[in-house]
DNA sequence: GCCGTTTTCGGCCCGACTGTTTTCAGTCG
């Protein structure tokens, strides 16, 4: 059984047992099971093998059980026993915004309504209203949120959201009264989908901005507004929720819409352990109104004894512990990075020449590129046969003449055949810069047999990367079934780098594994995989999930100076 | 159900907003 249905069990058992009115903190003790299942990088069925279940923060004897029990049958007994009690709509129900477990539970037990469609027609015909707690305006907001249930928007691309965000800070920026605007939430941590977007600004009188957000001209629906909070649509669904502060709060805010609600969680803890209290508007004194601190995040953080801690990190996953300790990484940067290493042209199937894409990094100030086209088992993406490689070969290092700013390097995306073996011959090979290897056909053959693919791959010693290492597309496609952990363990015993491939909707490693992989000493390449000029800014999000990933530049084969790349790719291969 | 710099019991983050109430419960992040 895969992580992540281990942890869908557990995140049903906590929805199911609250609207059986359990207890509250049972509750929330599954859901962090669950939330701490689906961010491990290892499967958790190896982690049972040996013993360790319970060493696990958050997981006890009784979960380690239940998760052995999922392990050895498939499923709960507990969410069976629950399942027979409450029909399946229930859970649906959930979903509709606004409405929650006790709502479910209370129009099951008093109405007996089971289904979305049961509960449509109760609130059409007025019968939710004589429910206590519930009027007619729950009424409308039940069949609204049906609506926006229905609608299912998905969850957006960091690729497509973070510029989105942008695009509207800087349009609130120029509302009257405010004085600053910050990105928060999940797309400043850099992750990978967003839910939606959080934005901050700063007034001295937020009721005074809320009156003029509202009024915001790319904003189709104000769903929710007070003094200090509004919550709207833009007109293709994403939902913003702006939260307008004073100054002296800023840090304090940004901090706290940064998230993840787990840090906020934990560092609030902290504070209460020092006799303080954190909220969004400052550090105080217990019991009192005495800020301590607030402007600044640095001032938050350094109120509770710790360095500022980079929002890629704040997942409670050991940074607050690092910090403490003084071990944060040293995390990459965008300015780190001295060339792409993995981009197409028209030879194979992307949109820009050879000249425009060397134009394209020069103006990005990259110190080298390589040109990788894919190869000829790839007929559908125009993989190029040996012929036209070798003829690219000589062109490339014709225009590579003609610069002295950039060093143009080539190489190829080189197929792994089903048999593990590559798809140029060796004397071909041997006459790249550098060679990416990937998987692109045969995704749903079985883990081992893919994982040895990739294995075989990489121990011919004329891999130097290995592209999008998991195949999986967010939103879109899971990853080949792998064994990430072993694909690991050949990278670092063959000195072959796995790629962080900074295609938005790839982020492939992943955030997770890119850690799993730092922490085997593998080294990672963040290439943007470029089929335009315009696709190298993506870069930006190779480096933010590297980043989520504790990934230093150290670490990355990109950040090396020429000289130093070149003696690694040449290296003992 | 988990956990321990008030450690084996008794806590468990905190505030905004809404719709229902007349002081609060539910939901959300």
């Amino acid at each position: 059984m895969e992580n992540a249905e281990i942890a869908r069990a557990f995140s049903q058992l906590a929805d199911l047992m609250e609207i059986d009115g359990a207890n509250q903190f049972k509750v929330r003790t599954y859901r962090n099971v669950a939330r701490t299942i689906e961010g491990l990088a290892v499967p958790i069925a190896s982690l049972r093998d040996e013993g360790e279940l319970t060493r696990i923060p958050g997981i006890g004897k009784s979960v380690a059980s239940k998760i052995e029990e999922l392990l050895d049958t498939g499923a709960l007994k507990a969410v069976q026993e629950l399942q027979d009690k409450f029909p399946s709509g229930l859970l649906e129900m959930l979903e509709i915004p606004g409405f929650g477990p006790k709502k479910a539970g209370l129009v099951y037990n008093e109405l007996h309504i089971e289904s979305l469609e049961q509960l449509e027609a109760a609130a059409q015909s007025g019968l939710l209203r004589d429910l206590p707690g519930m009027g007619p305006k729950s009424e409308q907001n039940v069949l609204r949120g049906i609506e926006l249930h229905r609608e299912g928007r998905e969850r957006a691309l960091l690729g497509d959201a973070l510029p989105v965000a942008e695009a509207l800070a800087a349009q609130i920026a120029k509302v009257p009264g405010v004085e600053r605007v910050a990105v928060a939430g999940s797309a400043r941590r850099g992750k990978e989908s967003i839910g939606d977007l959080d934005m901050l600004a700063v007034g001295e009188d937020p009721s005074d901005v809320t009156q003029f957000l509202r009024k915001l001209p790319h904003i189709s629906e104000v769903f929710l507004a007070g003094d200090t909070k509004v919550s709207c649509h833009l007109a293709d669904g994403t939902q913003i929720d702006i939260r307008v502060v004073p100054p002296k709060s800023f840090g304090a805010a940004h901090q706290y819409f940064t998230g993840s609600m787990e840090h906020n969680v934990a560092l609030r803890q902290r504070a209460i352990r020092r006799g303080l209290k954190l909220n969004e508007y400052g550090v105080f004194e217990e019991g009192t109104d005495k800020q301590i601190a607030g402007a600044t995040e640095e001032d938050v953080y350094a109120a509770l004894d710790l360095p500022w801690i980079p929002p890629e990190l704040r997942e409670d996953q050991g940074e607050i512990e690092a910090a403490e300790a003084g071990e944060l990484p040293q995390l990459v940067g965008m300015d780190d990075i001295r060339g792409d290493l993995h981009m197409h042209t028209t030879w194979s199937d992307a949109e820009a020449g050879i000249e425009e894409m060397v134009e394209g990094c020069r103006a990005r100030g990259y110190e080298y590129m390589a040109i990788t086209e894919h190869s000829q088992s790839l007929t559908v993406a125009g993989g190029l046969s040996p012929e036209q490689l070798q003829e690219q070969i000589a062109i490339v290092r014709g225009v590579n003449e003609r610069y002295d700013d950039i060093e143009i390097l080539i190489g190829a995306e080189v197929d792994i055949k089903p048999d593990g073996s590559l798809d140029y011959p060796d004397e071909l090979l041997e006459q790249l810069d550098v060679v990416i290897a990937a998987v692109h056909q045969g995704f749903s053959s079985d883990a081992d047999r893919i994982t040895s693919r990739m294995i075989a791959a990489m121990q011919t010693g004329r891999v130097h990367i290995v592209s999008h290492p998991t195949g999986r597309l967010i939103g879109k496609r899971a990853p080949y079934g792998l064994h990430i952990e072993k694909v690991i363990e050949a990278a670092a015993a063959t000195d072959t780098a796995l790629e962080v491939n900074a295609y938005p909707e790839r982020l492939d490693l992943k955030d997770i594994h890119c850690r799993l992989a730092k922490q085997a000493g593998v080294k990672l390449a963040i290439c943007t995989d470029a089929h335009s000029v315009g696709m190298l800014h993506y870069m930006r999000f190779g480096v933010l999930t590297a980043r989520r990933g504790w990934i230093e530049p150290g670490d990355v084969v990109n950040t090396m100076p020429l000289a130093r790349l070149r003696r690694w790719l040449r290296g003992t291969r």
